[in-house]
DNA sequence: AGGCAATTTGG
DNA sequence: CAAATTGCC
């Protein structure tokens, strides 16, 4: 009998566990599936970018299961609500018994899945779930008094030594290259333009792979250097891969360990500081799982939600357009717009001036980074927004006020990153693109004079804070 | 994963 | 008197 894979967050091959118990259970049987859901992404904030990348990923997968004799259907059902009844359709018309996935955390798709195991019960189809999201899944580790963790440090010492005690994990062999059949057309997405950008961000394993292997051949040696300065290629850039799941998080901790020289916590300064880095992805899931309400447009920190915010909607679009006459946010916003990317110092400061600055909804800056972000990722995207408004786990403390000259200074000092983004200001000498007084006679026409005076708008921040 | 300014340190 | 340290937001 037949099994059906659903494909979600998981568009690979390789390591892929719901694809590889299924390839044990049913040789030669097995069919994909994915299921498009566009009203969903709508609510869920997906913009052109991560849709785009989804399709793309997704015909990867396709043409990758195809080598191996496997059907990759494409469904499409405008919400969640649809998908159960859709599943059973499939699995009926494929002749398949049993359904596989690898599961996702987020709370809406975790009722969906819920309803879908129902229905499969009901119909005496059987499914089997399976943990990929996380090196460790989330309930697996907790605080001495059986909570999920809500600080990053104690939660990276329990996760590293979970890690090095189990030992890593072999990275799952991809099914065995069988009689390649033809890929389907999919003449059912519901976009079809391509986002302007797609050129920078190839879709698959392939590429995934090769950063991967770039970045640990070079750049992660200077990782622990670097990291902060935008302008430098330090970063792996391997975020949109491990949002659609093109590589597997156990896949990369594999070839970082090894690049470590077996090495989890020690070894190379530079990977293991990187290594650090998919603890904190771990980290958001965990939290995002053990506490729900963060996803569901609620603070972590409770009592911040009597915070009275702005409400300024030219503000906001001042920011979103990358006018609001500090050139590192502006080109910080600008770059994302461009190229669906941002590095994540540059997040920082972009989110902490709409928040202390501009003292607006961090829920307005979390809602464009989603839309605009080829990475777009729920769990790590709301827990960098709620560490940036401090109303978050482990978040910076609400009078810990990002003074964005300063940052643009340190971070960006001969100011190329700014010039790349922000060109009416190229011809400015080094230095002025952080210095208010140097701007304020001598700057373009063309370029907007600061919305606010940093000094008293840090004030202000911490006034509405104290005083929520 | 800060910033700021008062205060102390050290040449 | 500049640099490091400290206390506070």
């Amino acid at each position: 009998m037949g099994t059906l894979v659903w494909f979600r967050s998981d568009l690979r091959v390789e390591d892929n566990p719901a694809l590889h118990a299924a390839s044990q259970r049913s040789p030669g049987r097995v069919t994909g599936l994915f299921i498009a859901t566009p009203r969903q992404w709508e609510r869920h904030d997906w913009g052109e970018p991560k849709r785009d990348f989804v399709r793309r990923s997704v015909a990867a997968l396709a043409d990758e299961l195809a080598g191996r004799g496997i059907t990759l259907r494409v469904e499409v059902c405008p919400t969640f609500a649809q998908v159960p009844e859709t599943l059973v359709e499939i699995a009926r018309q494929t002749d398949s018994r049993a359904v596989y996935f690898n599961r996702e955390l987020e709370w809406n798709e975790r009722q969906r899945d819920a309803a879908v195991v129902r229905k499969l019960d009901r119909m005496e189809i059987e499914s089997a779930a399976f943990d990929d999201q996380t090196l460790i899944p989330p309930g697996e580790i907790e605080t001495s008094t059986g909570k999920p963790y809500s600080v990053f440090t104690p939660f990276f010492r329990n996760w590293s030594r979970r890690l090095e005690d189990s030992g890593l994990d072999l990275p799952l062999p991809a099914p065995e290259a069988g009689d390649a059949v033809e890929v389907p057309p999919m003449e059912n997405w519901p976009d079809s333009r391509d986002w302007p950008a797609h050129r920078l961000w190839p879709a698959g394993p392939h590429e995934a792979t090769r950063r991967l292997e770039s970045f640990l051949d070079d750049a992660a040696r200077r990782y622990h250097e670097d990291r902060d300065l935008p302008h430098r290629a330090a970063t792996s850039t391997l975020s949109p891969y491990l949002a659609v799941g093109a590589i597997s998080a156990r896949s990369v901790l594999w070839q970082a360990v090894r690049a470590n020289g077996g090495e989890l916590i020690q070894g190379q300064p530079g990977i293991t500081l990187w290594l650090r880095q998919l603890a904190w992805r771990d980290f958001y899931r965990h939290v995002l799982v053990g506490f729900p309400r963060v996803s569901k447009y609620r603070a972590f920190r409770e009592e911040t939600e009597t915070i009275e915010w702005n409400d300024d909607p030219e503000a906001l679009e001042a920011w979103k357009s990358g006018r609001t006459g500090f050139p590192i946010v502006d080109a910080s916003m600008r770059c994302l717009a461009e190229t669906g990317w941002l590095h994540n110092r540059l997040r920082m400061i972009a989110a902490s001036f709409l928040t202390k600055d501009l003292l607006l909804d961090w829920r307005q800056g979390e809602e464009h980074f989603m839309r605009s972000l080829v990475d777009a990722d729920l769990a790590n995207n709301n827990g960098g927004w709620q560490w940036a408004a401090s109303t978050g786990t482990d978040a910076v403390p609400y009078f810990r006020v990002f003074n964005p000259w300063t940052q643009s200074k340190r971070f960006d000092p001969k100011a190329q990153f700014i010039r790349r983004f922000v060109p009416e200001l190229d011809e400015l000498p080094n230095g002025a693109h952080h210095d208010p007084k140097h701007l304020a006679t001598d700057r373009p026409a063309t370029y907007p004079a600061p919305l606010v005076d940093h000094q008293a708008a840090r004030r202000r921040a911490i006034a509405a804070f104290r005083d929520r």
